[in-house]
DNA sequence: TTGTAGGCGTTATCAT
DNA sequence: ATGATAACGCCTACAA
């Protein structure tokens, strides 16, 4: 494939007639080359067009200048947002990004770990499956002691660096909203109880239910993969309920959007009959009729933080706090999907 | 960074009393290999947990099992299911991605593609940005024979393989529609008349009128970014307009929705004021209301179509006909806001 | 069927 | 301030 032959740090050498040693330090401002070198090097690179070649140096450097990300699927506006962020972030530090979704599956996940490991990653940026458990399959990251961080969804505090918001304290105020709208009777959507993400935010309904004194009932929870066409299946579902919710606040704005579709294609008037909240800022919770009330958070800024606290690792200034969680802002928006009419 | 030490094939090779050459050629299943020996070789890699340096095999092979990928943004609905359908085809075939984005800028492309061509990739898919205007920038990857496939835009049908829908065919499709409703006076909102994907629209709006003898007018071709932003911009100037258009064919669902979104605040009736018609088939068009017609064309099919060919040229199978242009399927999804009321 | 030896391009060590 | 040398891990002519 490769057709004319590469020119490499020994051609620059030889028509500067300095050994490669030199060339390869001046190529790296080292301290020792003197200005004059320096300068006749680099024109000698403009000249003959050099690119340093990445293996060499990698190989013999042990590192490989990539970071891994994982993420469930790439085409969600929040991970790709999170994804864009982190692509900014690393090739503005020169690192390169390999990526690979896994489709929300543990089985998955582990397999891209594992191609991670194998491609030597320097370090890793993670959004876990809905049904991933425990880390195990992390293990070979944990022993050969390279990084791994969290972002959005974690497991532990204690092994890895996480990048979070607080899930519980916007799921409770997104749910007080609600009750402070009159409502009394709220159906919490929400994926699988595994994730911390989920977990807190049931937790944050409970508290605001609780402060209200409004009772918790195990039958208003429910658990799908918040895709629209769950929230569909949701919608009908609650319509055969003999007591209607008058509220529902669903923990994802595209599951919640399909809901609300469904309903209102039944006849249900949102908000008067049915409150709705989501989560995510989502586009399309601007597009729904009436608007959604919502927690937004930006995925995009995670994505950043995410990156940048892997690279601080890596490049040695953090070494000793592996271990931060890091609680990014999230903040509720009141749309008119959770409004009563007279405040509209 | 690096804490104990890596398995080598010499590592091995010590093992099983053998030379590092039959290791390496028993991993790769040479034929003058024995078959008990391959055995004790794959067995000894379990045994000792051995992974093979890419670094040292891309320095030796001069090929870096790397493709890249650029695009205009990471987070839109359908390049983010392009690049889905890419990674899927590209982890199948063994090969990794690095991923950039160009903002929708040509200077950012360039760079991108200047930092690709420096990473060594083997190939490059493409979707160029809205002011690219000439392949300049890829001379390098010209000169070197590194192959590129443009997907969805395309600029030239001489020097690359391109990978595309028939833009006239569809944006004539959906015009004709648009007119058999009993519109007459449509609008057509799309991109700078840079890119074939928005001249051939033109070109399609246009035949589509001349068919029905309805005279093209410069004005009713409006130019902006396709963002939500621009639609509800779009949305201003036209109700400034002596005479309402009837019907708006906007080259982006995105855009399409944030201009629907901002005359139905202004009162205008959709479809029976304005019948409007998008583009993309986005998630967004069966949430607003009223739903909107739109082309719907794959983009993870696109992805995953472009990536295969690409690695056909790789792996040599397809060498000598460089220059395909692949056109995918496309298809008018005709939905409420453009029909008649008596329709509905 | 297997082994020997050299080189891919870079950088660190030790020397000058 | 600069150079010679070895090593990173793998692959492949050539030899046996």
């Amino acid at each position: 494939m490769a057709a004319e032959k590469e020119i490499t740090i020994y051609d620059i050498a030889e028509r500067l007639n300095v050994s490669a040693t030199t060339v390869s330090r001046g190529l790296q401002d080292h301290p020792t080359i003197s200005k004059k070198t320096k300068q006749k090097i680099f024109d000698m690179v403009e000249e003959l067009g050099y690119r340093s070649n990445n293996f060499a140096r990698n190989l013999r450097n042990q590192r490989t200048n990539t970071i891994g990300v994982i993420v469930g699927k790439l085409n969600s506006h929040f991970q790709s947002a999170a994804i864009s962020g982190i692509a900014q972030h690393a090739s503005k530090n020169g690192y390169n990004l390999l990526i690979s979704q896994s489709f929300e599956l543990l089985s998955h996940e582990a397999t891209s770990v594992k191609t991670m490991f194998d491609s030597r990653v320097d370090g890793l940026l993670v959004s876990v499956a809905y049904d991933t458990e425990n880390l195990k399959h992390f293990g070979d990251f944990i022993k050969k002691k390279i990084p791994v961080v969290f972002f959005d969804r974690m497991l532990s505090q204690d092994q890895y660096t996480n990048i979070v918001i607080d899930n519980r304290k916007a799921a409770y105020k997104i749910t007080k909203h609600l009750i402070e709208q009159g409502k009394q009777n709220i159906v919490h959507i929400t994926a699988p109880l595994v994730q911390n993400v989920y977990v807190d935010r049931l937790n944050g309904y409970k508290d605001a239910l609780r402060e209200a004194s409004i009772e918790f009932r195990e039958e208003n929870v429910v658990i799908n993969t918040l895709s629209m066409a769950d929230g569909e299946l949701a919608a009908t579902e609650l319509l055969k309920r003999k007591h209607l919710p008058d509220g529902v606040f669903v923990t994802n704005d595209i599951c919640a959007v399909g809901c609300m579709l469904a309903l209102k294609q039944a006849g249900v008037k949102i908000p008067e009959d049915i409150a709705f909240a989501g989560f995510n800022n989502d586009p399309v919770s601007r597009v729904v009729e009436p608007n959604l009330t919502t927690i937004d958070y930006d995925g995009y800024e995670m994505g950043e933080v995410a990156a940048s606290h892997l690279i601080s690792y890596l490049n040695g200034s953090l070494q000793s706090s592996r271990t931060d969680t890091i609680v990014l802002r999230a903040e509720l928006i009141v749309r008119a999907s959770s409004l009563r009419s007279t405040q509209l």
